[in-house]
DNA sequence: TGACTCACG
DNA sequence: ACGTACGTGAGTCAG
């Protein structure tokens, strides 16, 4: 069999994956989306052909032979774009770690390295692959040069493939002709000038019967169309000019061997450094875990019986700062990892006299022996650790999760194998790549060394890491922040979550029958009147349904098809009464599957659901609910509304509700400073009325509803981070109008409209928007070439600083009022927070009490130059209560 | 798994 | 000429 060569146009295929893979970006928020699909394409075709021979040709930047050419005939090439730029040299190095051939050389263009190449190659007997994103190497392929040329679509790459008789039957002429057909017609793309007013047709049919360009022109009189006949005599300069531009050079001096590209191990050490250090996860998989990884000379001491782990627990109090790891699944704790010090790594298993209880009171002692001293203990995820170290002084943790999060909140999940590469300079192999699909129930025993060494690894990655983490927060002068506020917090939410909601479940599941009733009528009704039954749930078959079967007109919206997004089904509802009902259903099946069918599953033998507020989601610093959400239970609806009616008070208690009133207008006059707007709120009077007064000139008693209702949407929107259209929309006018209201509103509160300008440029010139509290949000968005992509990085810069700012006060808030409690002695318990309201299951006889302090912890978490109100209530349950 | 839709602040 | 409000999570469909 003959040996194979595959040749790789850099540029043309970085460009393509760059444009076919969405944009991705590594933990420093440097763009790695091209060398992704480039890798990813490389890899398919290494998987594919298993080459002896591969090498990557490049441009370089200096203008080639080629483009000066060009360059006489019409200016330059468009600039690449900046998140492209960058990863150009980082590719190289990455193909230089894999020990890749590159191929680059000052006044010769990729195509022209790539044709010599290949002419080389098969002279020498290889079969040749050349890759390419684009089609002007077709010129070159043969019955043993094969041009590829691969195409994104959605998730996986299909190539193309053509070899010389493909170029044939797809062009109609052969490949060299193929230089000529392209000569004739031009390629922008490429910059070749063609003959004027020729395209790709006329030009396929003069090469079909003439042959060559040459002989066209020998034979013009036999072209009977009289326009082309007269454009070619009259750009024979051009065609000669363009046959020259698109010829590619296949004798090229070049100073590298067929023998240079044999293929060495891709797979080495620097080339897996570079996919961690790229974040790319999936590509790890391919590497020889024991070529890549350090031999690891550290012990591992395997600690099992109780007078070891009484020692083990002797050692760590005397440590300044141990880290500890623990490996559990939903059934139980299998072990932990210990790190002392580098030096001193044990792994303790939970077995024998060795209990989950036992290391609860040895966790506790150590965690309250560091009460009142600057030692530490290193945990990832502090609030996940409670159950285990039943200690809530906050003070003796570091969270290195929590930390990572704070530094950098824009990521979508913190694990601690990037945290620990990022910040501890360490680099540890998660479970995946110790062990695959085996679960830890089976590797976690003490005789499993390489389990020994995973768990031992964890802990030492959290011990490199503390310093360097505690050194950035203080840089960024949000030591504050995490010390008095998030870690403070992680035992708050903790506890909300142990404590769960009670919930009649038996209410919700009638509220569901009820709901599926009327479903089942809807359905009906539905089905009668549009003559046919279908999936009401599927927007596919809906839209086909509304659009194409009815003939509505709402026109094509999505990617994939007809929206029948609300918005769009409102207005169509006024004419089509079966519009309403489709309107009616959805919002029914939501309340059934969602809320009512959906809570059921979550709750517990005590009737009570324990979501999960997680601390490390948001970009802006809120807290989010998971599993289920607890933060979106219907509100705006009444019939959405009645659901609130099953979150009830337990025995002898009440339900107590305490939301800020427009905590974030508030904030926005405070951190804009606007006279206006704070004078506006030191009065009785309702915000909206006075903003509609102010903007649209008009008396306060004389404000129409409407006024205050756009008003109202421009006091949102402003927070929101404004724009016309996006305003326009919610208030259901013309852009202009609505950007007649801004410009209003702005000349009524002329220091909103300053602030916002100087939060923005604080942010474009940091790279970052910083909260009240010294919460930081990086925002890379505002460095894009992408037009669209800066203006949302405006917006949300705009929107950051605020959304931010009344989460950092509530957060104290809900610390202020848990201690609050606490220390009068009071058993009532913070069970919810949905971003501006608290509620708290309240003992009957300590309403008063809790009342209180509720109210004036959270009146009081900060001070701001407007009041921060709150509005109070209690019920039996949530609807009531609110 | 991604797209769509919709619930909340 | 583009195609937008800010921040989330979950259920459903369809490839």
């Amino acid at each position: 069999m003959s040996k194979k060569l595959v040749l790789v146009d850099g540029h043309s295929i970085l460009n393509r994956a760059f444009y076919g893979v969405p944009d991705l970006t590594n933990g420093e928020g440097f763009h790695t989306n091209a060398i992704y699909g480039f890798l990813n394409i490389l890899f398919k075709l290494l998987d594919e052909e298993k080459p002896d021979g591969l090498a990557v040709a490049f441009d370089l930047s200096a203008p080639t032979f080629r483009h000066e050419m060009y360059q006489e005939y019409k200016g330059t090439r468009k600039p690449m774009p900046e998140e492209l730029r960058q990863q150009v040299p980082v590719m190289k190095q990455v193909l230089q770690a894999m020990g890749i051939l590159i191929m680059e050389k000052a006044g010769l263009e990729a195509d022209d390295i790539l044709g010599t190449m290949a002419k080389r190659g098969e002279s020498e007997g290889y079969e040749v692959s050349l890759v390419s994103g684009d089609r002007d190497l077709l010129q070159i392929a043969t019955e043993h040069i094969k041009i590829r040329i691969p195409k994104t679509k959605g998730n996986r790459t299909e190539v193309e493939d053509y070899y010389a008789e493909d170029v044939k039957a797809r062009y109609q002429v052969t490949p060299s002709q193929f230089i000529e057909l392209k000569a004739l017609m031009g390629d922008t793309a490429d910059n070749i000038p063609g003959v004027p007013k020729i395209g790709e047709k006329t030009a396929t049919g003069l090469m079909v019967e003439f042959g060559s360009i040459e002989n066209i022109y020998a034979n013009l009189e036999q072209i009977s169309k009289k326009s082309i006949r007269e454009t070619l005599e009259n750009n024979r300069d051009m065609a000669d000019l363009s046959l020259k531009l698109a010829t590619i050079c296949v004798d090229a001096d070049l100073p590298y061997d067929l023998a240079d590209a044999a293929i060495g191990d891709l797979f080495t050490k620097e080339a897996y450094d570079w996919c961690l250090k790229l974040n790319f996860k999936n590509m790890l998989g391919r590497f020889d875990q024991n070529k890549v990884s350090e031999k690891n000379e550290r012990e591992f001491h395997a600690v099992t019986d109780l007078g070891e782990a009484e020692t083990l627990f002797e050692q760590c109090k005397k440590a300044e700062q141990p880290a500890i790891s623990f490996f559990s699944d939903q059934k139980k704790l299998y072990a932990v990892s210990i790190c002392i010090n580098e030096d001193q790594l044990y792994c303790l298993f939970i077995e024998n006299f060795v209990t989950e209880e036992y290391l609860a009171s040895r966790l506790k002692e150590l965690a309250e022996s560091f009460r009142n001293t600057e030692k530490k203990l290193l945990v990832f995820d502090v609030k996940k650790c409670y159950d285990y170290i039943p200690c809530d002084d906050t003070n003796v943790f570091f969270d290195c999760k929590l930390a990572a999060y704070l530094l950098n909140p824009n990521h979508k999940e913190y694990v601690l194998e990037d945290v620990a590469g990022e910040y501890g300079n360490v680099n540890c192999r998660d479970f995946k790549q110790w062990f695959a699909k085996q679960s830890l129930e089976t590797v976690a025993e003490p005789e499993q060394t390489d389990f020994m060494e995973y768990a031992c690894m964890q802990s030492l990655a959290l011990y490199f890491s503390y310093e360097p983490l505690k050194e950035k927060l203080s840089a960024e002068n949000m030591l504050d922040l995490y010390d008095n506020i998030e870690m403070p917090l992680t035992y708050v939410l903790y506890d909300m979550e142990k404590e769960g909601v009670l919930v009649e479940g038996d209410a919700l599941k009638e509220y569901s029958q009820v709901l599926g009733a009327q479903i089942e009528k809807l359905e009906q009704r539905i089905y009668d009147q549009v003559g046919e039954k279908f999936n009401i749930n599927s927007p596919k078959q809906l839209g086909e349904i509304l659009f194409e079967k009815m003939g509505l007109k709402g026109g094509k919206k999505t990617k994939t098809g007809y929206s029948t997004a609300a918005d769009v089904l409102e207005k169509l509802a006024v004419d089509n009464p079966v519009v309403a009902d489709i309107l009616e259903y959805r919002a029914l099946a939501k309340l059934k599957s969602t809320y009512a069918d959906g809570l059921t599953e979550f709750i517990d033998a005590g009737g009570r659901i324990h979501s999960s507020f997680n601390q490390m989601i948001t970009a802006t610093g809120r807290i989010s609910s998971t599993e289920p959400n607890l933060q979106n239970i219907p509100m705006r609806t009444e019939m959405g509304r009645m659901i609130r009616k099953v979150f009830v008070a337990k025995e002898g208690c009440l339900l107590m509700d305490a939301d800020y009133s427009q905590i974030e207008l508030r904030i926005l006059a405070h951190l804009s400073g606007d006279k206006e707007l704070i004078a506006a709120y030191h009065t009785d009077a309702d915000i909206h009325r006075i903003t509609a007064s102010k903007v649209f000139h008009t008396p306060m008693e004389q404000v129409t509803s409407l006024q205050r209702r756009n008003a109202k949407a421009v006091n949102f929107g402003i927070v929101y981070g404004i724009s016309a259209f996006g305003l326009s929309q919610d208030i259901g006018t013309s852009q202009k109008e609505a950007a007649k209201y801004m410009e209003q509103y702005f000349e009524t509160y002329p220091d909103v409209k300053r602030y916002q300008d100087e939060t923005v440029a604080h942010a474009k010139e940091k790279g970052y928007t910083v909260t009240m509290f010294d919460r930081r949000r990086p925002m890379p968005e505002l460095s894009s070439s992408n037009y669209m992509q800066r203006q949302f990085g405006e917006r949300a810069a705009m929107n950051a600083p605020i959304q931010g700012t009344a989460a950092d006060i509530m957060k104290i808030a809900m610390i202020d009022v848990y201690h609050g409690l606490k220390e009068a002695g009071l058993r009532s318990k913070l069970i919810l927070q949905v971003h501006d309201e608290l509620l708290i299951e309240t003992y009957e006889d300590e309403i008063e009490q809790v009342k209180e302090i509720l109210s004036s912890k959270m009146k009081h978490a900060a001070e701001l130059s407007v009041p921060l109100e709150v509005d109070l209530n209690t019920g039996k349950n949530w609807y009531d209560a609110h």
